[in-house]
RNA sequence: GCCAGCGUAGCUCAGCCGGUAGAGCAGCUGAUUUGUAAUCAGCGGGUCGGGGGUUCGAAUCCCUUCGCUGGCUCCA
C-alpha cells in the first residue's frame, strides 16, 4: 500500500506517491514556461525534490530575484566541474553564492593563472551548452564518504564528517558530484550569463593556520543586461576609485618614504578637510559639545589601566625614554577620561559632551592597508559623552540626529542602521546593559530610522549602534558608530556627586560620526566622483583669459573673487582657450570664467559650469551673490 | 601576516626567445594671441623598486628584500 502525498499548487490539488519527484505535478498544470524551482513556504526546493509531506507549492521561474542565489550557487558548481575536468587532481573546497556572485575554493599545488581563468570559463560555457541535468542525490553518510574518498576529495570528506547527518544530499552533473544542500537549477543549460572575475588566496575554513586554497570569484545573472549592468557598475567603481582621483586631482600623497598607511593631505585635499572640519565644529557647538585637544602619546601605564594593552592588539610597540615607556595612542578615550577626572564632577554639569578631532595610530597589518580607507594614522571625529542614566536616551537621540544632519549635508540620505546587543562575553552589570540597550533602541525608534538588531554582536564593553551610508552608486560604507562603555568608567573609577551627595558612576558614550577624516574623505571622493560641490571644491572658479591682453582684467576679477574668500585659479599659460577649458574640466573645477574682448568691454564674464557647458555671459556682482548663496547653502548642485 | 599578480621617466604604459632603454601626456624653452574639452617645434628627464647571483653581457633568467594591487585573515 503506497502512501500518497497531498500537494497543493496553483489552486490545484495533486496526489503523488511518497518519494516521487515534485516535478510530476507540472504535467498537470496549464503552464507554457517551465519553472526552475518550487517555493514551499519560504523554502526553495528543486523540481526533483521528493514528495515527502503535504505541501503547498508555488512556482519559481528563471529571473525571479529569489532564485538568483540558486543560479549563482549552480554557477559555482559549474565552475567546480570545469576545474575538476581541466585540472585532474584538484580538490574542491566550498563554493557558495555571495552578495554579487559566487566563488569556489580549490586546493591545488599550482595557482591559477589569468589564462587558466579564460580556459575555465570557456569550459564552463561548453558544459552549460550541453545542458547537463543537475541531479539531487540522497546518500548514506558512509556511501558519500566512500564516493568522495574514491575521487580523492579529502576536503569534502572532512566536511561530510563534520556536517553530514546519517543521510547527506549531494548534487551530480555529469561526472562531477558535490556535497551540497541545494537547491540547484534543473540543468546547466540555465547558466548563460556568467563571468569569472578574479582569483585569490583563501584559507580553508577561514583558518589562518589551515591550508591555503585558491579562490576563484565570478558572477552570474539571469539576463545578459543584468550581467552587463553589473560589469558596468564595476567599471564605474573603478572610475571613482579615490586612489586614482586622489592622484589626478592632486588631493593627497602616500609614499614609500613615509611608510605604509600614512597619508599627507596635499593643499587641495587639505582645504577640503579644513572645510569639513569647520562645518563639523560648528554643528557640534550647536549641539552643546565642548572641544578637547590631547597629545599623540601617553605613558604605557595609562593604556594598561584602560585595558588596551590587554585587549587591543592594534597598538604600535611602545617608545621608551627617561625610564618610562610611552604609547602612541590608538584611541582618544583615556585622555578624555583623565580630563574628566581632573576634578570632582557634579550631577549638575552632566551631560558633558567632549569632542576632539583626535589623530590615532593603529598597527594594521600590511596586507589590509588600502588607500585612504584603511590606514595606520588617522583622525577620528571622536567625542565622549558622560551622562546620568536618565539622560542616556536623550543623549543618544541627539547623537543620531547630529550624525544624520552631518551626513545629509554631504548628500548621504540612505542608511543601514544596526543595533548590536550584549555578547556572551561581557563586562558590566546586566541591569546597565538592559537599560542601555533599551535607551539605544528607544532613541532609534524616535529617530524614525529603520534598523536591524544584531543579537549578541555588541563589543564586550557595551552595546552599540552602527550606521552605514549608501553612496551615489549604492555601495555601503561604515561611518557612524555610537558605543556605550561600561568598562572604562569602572576601570578609571569615574564618579560624579549626585543630588543626595553620594558618588555615582556616569554612563559613557563613545561616538564617531564621520568615522575618520581619512576614511570619510576617501568615501566622499568616490561618492562625488571627484566632483566636489561648490562649498568643498578646492578651486571654485577657474578664470581663463582668452589672450594675453585679457590677463590684466582676469587678475582684477581674481582679486575681486578673493576678496569674497572664493577659491580661484587663473590660467595664464600660452595655450588656446580650448586647452585651458579642457584642463579646468579635467580638474573638475565647478565654475569656469572665460574672459575676452567682449567680457572686458562690458565688465562681465562668460560662465561655463563643469559638466553643464557654456552658460553665456553673466554680470560680476550678481554672479558673486549667486555663488555665495550656493556656498552658504552647501548646495550639492551648482545650478544657475 | 598568508596566497597570487605587479613594480621601466612626474603620470599612463611599450620593450618577443638575455645584446647595456622607448612612446604619449606632464615639465622646460621658443613660435603662435587663439571664443567653449588637447596649436606647433625643440629640449631636459630613467643606476628599469633595492640587494645578490647566473652570464662575455641582465630591464629581460634565478634567489632575496621592500612596496603596491586583488582577495584571505584581522578590525576588542
Amino acid at each position: 500500500m503506497e502512501e500518497l502525498i497531498r500537494i497543493k499548487i496553483e489552486e490545484s490539488i495533486f496526489f503523488l506517491k511518497k518519494g516521487a519527484p515534485l516535478s510530476e505535478v507540472l504535467t498537470g498544470l496549464p503552464i507554457s514556461e517551465s519553472p526552475i524551482l518550487f517555493r514551499s513556504d519560504h523554502l526553495l526546493l528543486d523540481l526533483s525534490y521528493p514528495a515527502d509531506k503535504e505541501r503547498e507549492l508555488s512556482l519559481v521561474f528563471a529571473g525571479d530575484p529569489e532564485a538568483l542565489e540558486t543560479l549563482r550557487h549552480s554557477a559555482s558548481h559549474l565552475l567546480a566541474q570545469a576545474v575538476t575536468e581541466l585540472f585532474p587532481g584538484v580538490q574542491v573546497g566550498i563554493g557558495p553564492a555571495i552578495e554579487n556572485g559566487f566563488y569556489y575554493d580549490f586546493l591545488r599545488d599550482n595557482p591559477f593563472t589569468p589564462e587558466d581563468l579564460i580556459a575555465i570559463e570557456k569550459r564552463m560555457r561548453e558544459i552549460a551548452e550541453q545542458d547537463i541535468p543537475i541531479q539531487r542525490l540522497v546518500l548514506s553518510k558512509e556511501e558519500a564518504i566512500r564516493i568522495f574518498k574514491e575521487r580523492g576529495q579529502e576536503l569534502k570528506v572532512e566536511l561530510i564528517q563534520e556536517k553530514g547527518g546519517s543521510e547527506v544530499t549531494c548534487y551530480q552533473q555529469g561526472d562531477f558530484i558535490d556535497f551540497c544542500l541545494g537547491p540547484h537549477l534543473p540543468s546547466t543549460g540555465y547558466l548563460k550569463f556568467f563571468k569569472l572575475l578574479s582569483v585569490s588566496g583563501a584559507y580553508w575554513k577561514g583558518d589562518e593556520k589551515g591550508p591555503q586554497l585558491q579562490r576563484i570569484y565570478g558572477t552570474a545573472f539571469f539576463t545578459e543586461k543584468e550581467l552587463e549592468d553589473y560589469l558596468n557598475f564595476l567599471e564605474e567603481a573603478k572610475k571613482r576609485d579615490h586612489r586614482r582621483l586622489g592622484q589626478e586631482l592632486d588631493l593627497y600623497t602616500t609614499s614609500d618614504d613615509l611608510g605604509g598607511g600614512l597619508v599627507i593631505w596635499n593643499p587641495k585635499g587639505a582645504i577640503i578637510r579644513h572645510l569639513i572640519e569647520n562645518f563639523w565644529k560648528e554643528e557640534h557647538l550647536k549641539d552643546g559639545y565642548d572641544f578637547i585637544y590631547s597629545p599623540h602619546i601617553a605613558k604605557l601605564d595609562l593604556w594598561k589601566r584602560s585595558g588596551h594593552t590587554e585587549f587591543y592588539d592594534a597598538m604600535f610597540p611602545p617608545l621608551e625614554f627617561e625610564g618610562f615607556k610611552y604609547q602612541l595612542k590608538p584611541m582618544n578615550c583615556p585622555f578624555h577620561i583623565i580630563a574628566y577626572k581632573s576634578r570632582q564632577r557634579s550631577y549638575r554639569e552632566l551631560p558633558l559632551r567632549w569632542a576632539e578631532l583626535g589623530t590615532v595610530y593603529r598597527y594594521e597589518r600590511s596586507g589590509v592597508l588600502h588607500g585612504l580607507l584603511r590606514v595606520r594614522g588617522f583622525t577620528q571625529d571622536d567625542a565622549h559623552i558622560f551622562c546620568r542614566g536618565e539622560q542616556l536616551e536623550d543623549e543618544i537621540k541627539g547623537v543620531i540626529q547630529l550624525a544624520t544632519r552631518l551626513l545629509k549635508a554631504f548628500g548621504f540620505e540612505k542608511y543601514q542602521v544596526y543595533l548590536a546587543t550584549r555578547p556572551d562575553k561581557y563586562v558590566g552589570k546586566l541591569e546597565d546593559w538592559d537599560k542601555a540597550e533599551k535607551a539605544l533602541e528607544e532613541a532609534l525608534k524616535s529617530s524614525g530610522l529603520t534598523y536591524q538588531i544584531d543579537e549578541g554582536e555588541g563589543v564586550f564593553y557595551g552595546p552599540k549602534i552602527d550606521i552605514k551610508i549608501k553612496d551615489a552608486i549604492g555601495r555601503l560604507w561604515q561611518c557612524t558608530t555610537i558605543q556605550l562603555d561600561f568598562n572604562l568608567p569602572e576601570r578609571f573609577d569615574l564618579t560624579y556627586v549626585s543630588q543626595d551627595g553620594t558618588f555615582e558612576r556616569p554612563f559613557m558614550i563613545h561616538r564617531a560620526l564621520l568615522g575618520s577624516m581619512e576614511r570619510f574623505f576617501g568615501v566622499l571622493i568616490e561618492h562625488y566622483k571627484g566632483n566636489f560641490p561648490l562649498w568643498l571644491a578646492p578651486v571654485q572658479i577657474a578664470i581663463l583669459p582668452i589672450a594675453e591682453r585679457h590677463e590684466a582684467y582676469a587678475r582684477e576679477l581674481q582679486s575681486r573673487f578673493r576678496a569674497e574668500a572664493l577659491r580661484v585659479s587663473l590660467d595664464d599659460s600660452r595655450e588656446k582657450i580650448n586647452k585651458k577649458i579642457r584642463e579646468a574640466e579635467m580638474q573638475k573645477v565647478p565654475l569656469i570664467a572665460i574672459v575676452g574682448d567682449k567680457e572686458m568691454s562690458n565688465q562681465s564674464l562668460s560662465l561655463r559650469i563643469h559638466g553643464q557647458g557654456d552658460q553665456g555671459q553673466v554680470e560680476i556682482e550678481s554672479f558673486i551673490s549667486k555663488i555665495k548663496k550656493l556656498i552658504e547653502d552647501k548646495s550639492l548642485e551648482t545650478k544657475f
